[in-house]
DNA sequence: TGCACAACTTAGAAGCCACTTG
DNA sequence: CAAGTGGCTTCTAAGTTGTGCA
């Protein structure tokens, strides 16, 4: 496990260091006025009551040390060298760079291989980065796709309003057709959903559709979704040679707009197409479930690429809204989203270097902080005795953001997104404190909608001054006020960057993600064990993991039925399993009666099978247990997102690495 | 300090597609 | 060959963080 040993493989660019102090220089509280049932700023000296469980100062100072670590190596970028980068990094060989050895055998080997392969295997991470904030410095790319144009729908088929045949005119339809289209997702049920939807889809329509249609509920929209239905089932009933053509098509746009030039190399895009108009569907309760998405023309359009590129053409007869020359980003274009009114981006496919780097470097303050994690830890339980609320306030929440992996919970608009709070944003009816539960004492038991609505629920012990703080923020105050009513995300973040250069407090999912995968995936692997349970042990750590930052995910609509199917399939493999064992007994017996080669081989035969089916008996249990285990959770994100995977190849290599395939997948390795 | 805005990461659902299985 | 399945990719919403300005 330990990940340091990838080094050799690896440039280390450390490109800050924690600043020396981290005195804390006490500032005056500002008070602007009189804020309802804000907590006092200053708390009256309570008795301590140190238990001693704490490291000695000692140790504090060694972390502290620590975490001051300076690499011997701060690489600065010269200009000369950024600007190389751009024009070549086949004739970079002499480059001084650590890892060179290593380089210069792979170059060697490349050698033989064609071009082209070549060019997809680019090795940026073995590059310099540049320093001085520019993203890049050449970018040549095609602009977006649109959505196709709306295709009014045949005569035949008709929308009625109050029993009665009508045809509207196209934009109405359109608008109409997005609706229908839903009609079995149980959001057009919805009472905002219907208020939204009705609102903007009448203006839309002529003024004489307007004054016709006045009620949603006698819109009739069933022989338009019957027709999409029909429609979409035409496209599976599709003949190959059709298919193949659309793949071709498809194929065809994917090569020409979905790739760019950045410095020299081809990279791909991640989202080359414009969102297409539909109806918006917020995440749990959203105030705008069903507005109208507009469609965006090239005139919404902001295009950046590089001064010396061949700039993307606009479609025929139109104009893009701007064309700009911004290296100190990474978007290639973008538009305004009529929703939130917030800005949407076409930017480079995870796979890409820009996107690469930046995780890299996430993954990088996550071990910084490892490194010093101790001294913070200390830090907030000192704070927990502050004299100061928003101290103690900031301490409680630090405590909750490290321990339980909430995220930062910045305040948002009212009415404009659906109720969700983060660790800053909790308010007093999303906690509960009971000082005896069972035979636990002192449990704070959360209960709130987290990002994308995902219900937080959790009972956990705490410490008693943490305790005993909470009941202390939760004096005097409305269930609707605010937990934390000094503390914001800027606050914390500004505090956790005088802690640590780049600390920030979605630094600590990511740490704490990433290191309890390592230390679940030692205490969880065996090596004796086999594949199937190798597998099983490595996704109970991604479990852990998914758990701890609360990635759940619905559970699959035919999740009962393939279960059951497992489970068929499993008593079918038992009865397989003791006829095998019924027969090779049978054969047993023949052999001893016999003693001649022929019932031995048959014994030999007959035990094999026993093994065989076993195994496979054992292979189905256990993908049995993966799946029930995995019913609510999602291991997806916590894979792409928080899971340094330098910690997963290592596990591979020094403890898997004999067995040919746990990772079955290539790509996932690479 | 508070706010708006911009840029970028993180998120779950839906869609797609290749493969298996009966 | 159809249906089921599972593992992706795609889609786009919903977060976090940083910045600049009053």
């Amino acid at each position: 496990f330990k990940v340091g040993s990838l080094r050799h493989v690896l440039i280390y660019n450390f490109v800050s260091q924690i600043k020396s102090s981290h005195a804390d220089k006490p500032k005056k509280e500002k008070e602007n006025g009189y804020v309802r049932n804000t907590s006092p700023a200053v708390i009256k000296s309570e008795p301590e009551e140190d238990n001693g469980f704490y490291p000695s100062p000692q140790h504090i100072k060694t972390s502290k040390r620590e975490c001051e670590y300076k690499p011997k190596k701060v690489k600065t970028e010269h200009d000369k060298k950024a600007k190389k980068r751009k024009h070549e990094y086949e004739e970079d060989e002499d480059e001084d760079i650590k890892p060179k050895k290593k380089t210069k055998d792979k170059k060697v080997t490349e050698g033989k291989k064609s071009k082209k392969e070549e060019e997809e295997k680019w090795k940026w991470w073995e590059e310099e980065r540049y320093t001085d904030g520019s993203k890049w410095r050449f970018l040549e790319h095609k602009g977006p796709v649109f959505a196709p144009p709306y295709e009014p729908l045949p005569d035949k088929v008709k929308f009625y309003y109050d029993g009665k045949p009508m045809k509207l005119n196209p934009p109405a339809e359109e608008v109409a057709t997005f609706f229908a289209k839903m009609l079995d997702h149980e959001y057009t049920t919805k009472d905002i959903f219907r208020k939204n939807f009705f609102k903007d889809w009448r203006k839309e329509m002529t003024s004489e559709e307007k004054s016709k249609i006045t009620d949603l509920n006698k819109c009739n929209f069933s022989e338009m979704s019957e027709y999409f239905k029909a429609q979409s089932e035409a496209r599976k009933q599709m003949s190959k040679e059709e298919k193949l053509k659309i793949k071709e098509e498809n194929e065809r746009i994917l090569q020409e707009y979905g790739f760019c030039i950045m410095d020299n190399h081809k990279e791909r895009i991640g989202n080359f197409r414009i969102e297409p108009p539909g109806l918006f569907r917020g995440r749990g309760d959203h105030p705008k479930m069903g507005m109208l998405k507009r469609r965006i023309r090239p005139e919404d359009i902001i295009i950046n690429c590089s001064k010396d590129s061949k700039q993307p053409k606009p479609p025929p007869g139109t104009k893009w809204k701007e064309v700009r020359h911004d290296n100190k980003v990474t978007w290639l274009v973008s538009w305004t989203e009529n929703i939130q009114g917030s800005i949407k981006y076409i930017m480079l496919n995870p796979s890409s270097r820009i996107k690469g780097e930046k995780d890299w470097q996430k993954y990088e303050t996550a071990r910084r902080l490892k490194k010093c994690v101790d001294r913070i830890r200390n830090q907030y339980r000192e704070d927990w005795k502050s004299k100061e609320m928003r101290i103690r306030q900031r301490a409680v929440a630090l405590y909750f953001i490290d321990k339980l992996a909430l995220r930062a919970g910045n305040e948002k608009e009212e009415g404009e997104t659906a109720d969700t709070v983060g660790c800053c944003s909790l308010r007093v009816e999303h906690i509960k404190l009971y000082p005896k539960m069972d035979d636990q004492e002192y449990v704070v038991e959360f209960d709130f909608l987290g990002k994308d609505s995902i219900r937080y629920y959790n009972k956990i012990p705490v410490e008693k001054r943490v305790f005993k703080n909470l009941q202390l923020f939760l004096e005097n105050k409305q269930p609707e006020d605010d937990l934390f009513d000094r503390l914001n995300t800027s606050i914390l973040n500004k505090h956790l960057q005088e802690l640590m250069d780049g600390l920030t407090a979605k630094v600590f999912r990511t740490y704490n993600a990433s290191i309890t995968l390592q230390q679940q995936l030692k205490e969880l692997s065996c090596s004796d064990d086999s594949i199937p349970a190798k597998v099983l042990s490595y996704n109970r750590a991604n479990r852990a993991v998914a758990i701890l930052c609360n990635h759940q995910r619905a559970p699959p609509k035919t999740f009962e039925k393939s279960m059951q199917n497992l489970q068929t399939k499993i008593d079918e493999k038992q009865n397989q399993l003791s006829a095998a064992r019924k027969q090779l007994k049978a054969a047993k017996a023949d052999h001893k009666a016999s003693h001649d080669d022929k019932s031995k081989k048959t014994v030999e035969v007959k035990r094999k099978a026993v093994q065989r089916i076993e195994e496979q008996l054992m292979k189905l249990q256990v993908q049995a247990t993966d799946r029930e285990e995995n019913k609510q959770i999602a291991l997806g994100t916590s894979k792409l997102n928080y899971l340094d995977p330098r910690i997963s190849v290592a596990w591979y290599l020094c403890y898997a690495f004999t067995v040919t395939m746990i990772v079955q997948n290539e790509q996932e390795v690479s």
